[in-house]
DNA sequence: TTTCATGTGTAATACCCATTACACCACTTC
DNA sequence: GAAGTGGTGTAATGGGTATTACACATGAAA
């Protein structure tokens, strides 16, 4: 019985989720409707009750369960080279591929609209994402310090120049929808060698 | 007749405006009712709707009449000096105060959250601020370049590069409201050397 | 003063949707 | 197979709000 219930109710939970999320991602929160979700997933309006309690505790569920932080996409790119420029030049592709997903993009303007009545629920996100990032980041500027590199701005300015570029570039596809220029896959190089230059790695 | 008329709609025009702009800004679009907006702008609900025909177009005069371009913080820093470090150190301190004031922010947070649903909105909001800033940007770095001035990435990319540190800031806060670090104005400095050593301007 | 045009305030209208209540069904356990 | 537990589907409930309709105000013109 145990395992009926928990594998029924938790694929239900996974649908749920999963419709939730693409509505959220396509309409926005405010205008999904909970009989939209039901209608899509399947299942039944007490149900969603049952597991999340309400329609904002659905959102927190969702967003929560999709956000990730990047900082895999540095161990990897810090596991094939110990050469700063290679390794920055993989992650600011892996970061670029990673920021401008449609899914990623979607996510950030649901929670930047939740923002606005809601701010801790945004600093969490942030807390999940961007913010883990970070430190991982910071960590590995400072562990390139400690092994005698010069660089010619702290590990702190290094991390928040770097990856403001990345957010930038989310926050203008946030916006525009795909309809400004991007930076070709040659120019994210030339741009990622400018920082490397800056910062005296080069 | 026309003089009385004329006045006193303009006026009611700015107190309905002002007043949805400040409620947009506190509680967003969805959540803001046009009996709040009456309420705070005096005035009626039939005003509204002969000015502005219903709430989206309340929206779009808000956000269209509010919003502006940098170009002329651009000319500013151009016209202090034609040393292109100080005029970009300049500018980085002017771009910055910008584009983290709280009216900046919150609007950019209503426009964001709105492009869920209208894609074609944010993108002439988009139009009227940051695409203009960059071509004044990109005039700039082209200008420099016809001066004979070396530089070791495209004008093109040297706009991108420089924009997408704000934007990035700018997205930073709009997640976060405040709760995450910032640059000090002497990091905002170092960032500022970081992109004119990189981009062989220093 | 009367008449007209035009903004104003209020009171419907009509719909939508989060949430709740309740009756039903499926499976397990005895 | 009877009884019970817990998920499901549907049909209220209740509040809220964009939009419209209408009667009133007010100042200009005649």
């Amino acid at each position: 019985m145990a395992e009926y219930e928990c594998g029924r109710l938790e694929k239900r939970r996974d649908a749920i989720i999963a419709a939730a999320r693409d509505l959220f991602i396509e309409n926005g929160y405010e205008r999904t409707t909970l009989g939209q979700v039901v209608e899509r997933s399947g299942g039944s309006l007490a149900t969603i009750y049952k597991l999340f309690e309400n329609k904002d505790g659905l959102l927190s569920a969702v967003v929560f369960e999709s956000a990730a932080s990047s900082e895999l996409l540095i161990k990897k790119a810090v596991a094939g080279s110990s050469d700063p420029a290679t390794v920055l030049r993989r992650l600011a592709r892996d970061l670029r591929d990673s920021f401008l997903s449609n899914d990623v993009l979607a996510l950030v303007r649901v929670v930047i609209a939740r923002s606005v009545s809601d701010v801790d629920f945004a600093r969490r996100f942030y807390e999940k994402t961007a913010s883990s990032t970070r430190t991982s980041l910071l960590d590995l500027f400072e562990h390139w310090q400690r092994e005698g590199r010069t660089m010619s701005a702290t590990p702190f300015v290094l991390t928040e120049t770097f990856l403001s570029m990345f957010l930038g570039d989310t926050h203008k596809e946030a916006i525009t929808h795909g309809a400004a220029p991007q930076l070709s896959p040659e120019e994210l190089d030339a741009r990622t060698d400018l920082f490397l230059r800056g910062a005296g790695l080069l």
